[in-house]
DNA sequence: TGTACATCAGTGAACGCGCGTTCACTGATGTAC
DNA sequence: TGTACATCAGTGAACGCGCGTTCACTGATGTAC
């Protein structure tokens, strides 16, 4: 059976390359099981073999859009001050959401897939993106960069920080997809500012 | 004519609201012809007496929304300070995608028909919801109370506003949908911490 | 090595559906004289 | 007031399309003896 094994890992990675190709493209509306299929070369009966439906196809994409988002934060160097580490996986997020802007907004469209700090399934997971926010405020909050404020502290800060990077990335990649300024140096300031805001008595 | 004109008007104004009824209810992906028409005792084939295709009606049904939007921080109090004024109209911004969650997804779907700065039809629109927010900043700078930072002026600040507020109502109706904590609570702080980081030097 | 059979990934065609849109038509209303 | 005609909002049925999914089938591969 190893033979099988593999070749079926092998397509069904094939199939999901191209799911991602497609939205990447030409968005998530013009993903169907015909189109997939003829991407790769494949009937769609055949996509049957691999996934149950449609929606199992989409959903696997935006769990591995996620898994791609936590991968952009994991790269960040973690050998600089707490503040400078957060602003990187800040910025990390954003630019996860420029350069996958369709994959981006799916994943968001598809909660039950996603990374909310609800879902228990994802809180185990340590590498989720989330998590890795979590992580790199809890290190502030031990280096003691966050003053202390009653009723604000893991969890409200991460919720704090998440709404900021999110609240740019989707503006970015909806209202903002075609502006003509230069919104990188822009949103450097805006972070720092916002993190002022956190770290400020 | 007039007769004519007044009908005109008063139909084509059930087709929208018929429309929005179904996004609400149903979600913008069970928006069809043919149910918009059942809702208000009409034929699919008598709409385009009044809309040229759906696309014009869904196009329609987003400007509604902006102008609703603009309305929820028209009714903001401005006989307080200029912080308190920003605070206001930033929770306002939030109910309303908290109160119209699919409706305020379908907005920001088509950028075309929103509220985007660089959409001149819009500068013009003093009513529209970025000049509302815009005109807060700008109080606030009269009023002195954003420190001066080259290169992060009234534009920029509405930016940074702009990103906050939309990162939590963008949270708020799709991975947080159903989030079991008391949110608004939370977002009060985080509004807080975030004006803090503006107008701290 | 050769033969008969079982397995199974993959296929082409079809099913059934809902969709946006078009079109010939209806029937009520308004107008002219 | 009555009649003939024009207007026009609204309709039912149909067109053509693309979709997700199913299914009987094919043909290559592996297995048993």
């Amino acid at each position: 059976m190893k033979p099988r094994t593999r070749r079926y890992h092998r397509t069904r990675q094939a199939i999901l390359d191209a799911a991602t190709e497609i939205i990447h493209e030409e968005g998530p509306d013009a993903l169907s099981m015909r189109e997939l299929a003829d991407r790769i070369d494949y009937s769609a009966a055949g996509l049957y073999e691999y996934f149950g439906s449609k929606e199992e196809i989409i959903l696997a994409v935006c769990q591995e859009g996620h898994q791609r988002l936590a991968a952009y934060m994991l790269e960040v160097d973690r050998e600089v001050p707490a503040n400078d580490y957060l602003y990187g996986i800040g910025k990390a997020y954003v630019r996860f959401a420029l350069e996958n802007p369709d994959h981006f907004l799916l994943m968001f469209s598809y909660p039950e897939a996603a990374g909310a700090p609800e879902n228990d399934e994802m809180h185990q997971e340590n590498d989720s993106s989330y998590n890795i926010l979590l992580q790199g405020i809890g290190r502030g909050i031990s280096e003691g960069v966050f003053p202390e404020r009653p009723g604000f502290g893991l969890d409200e800060l991460g919720y704090a920080a998440w709404t900021m990077v999110h609240g740019i990335a989707m503006l970015r990649v909806t209202a903002l997809r075609e502006y003509p300024l230069d919104l990188d140096a822009v949103d450097d300031q805006v972070i720092h500012n916002f993190l002022r805001g956190l770290m400020t008595a």
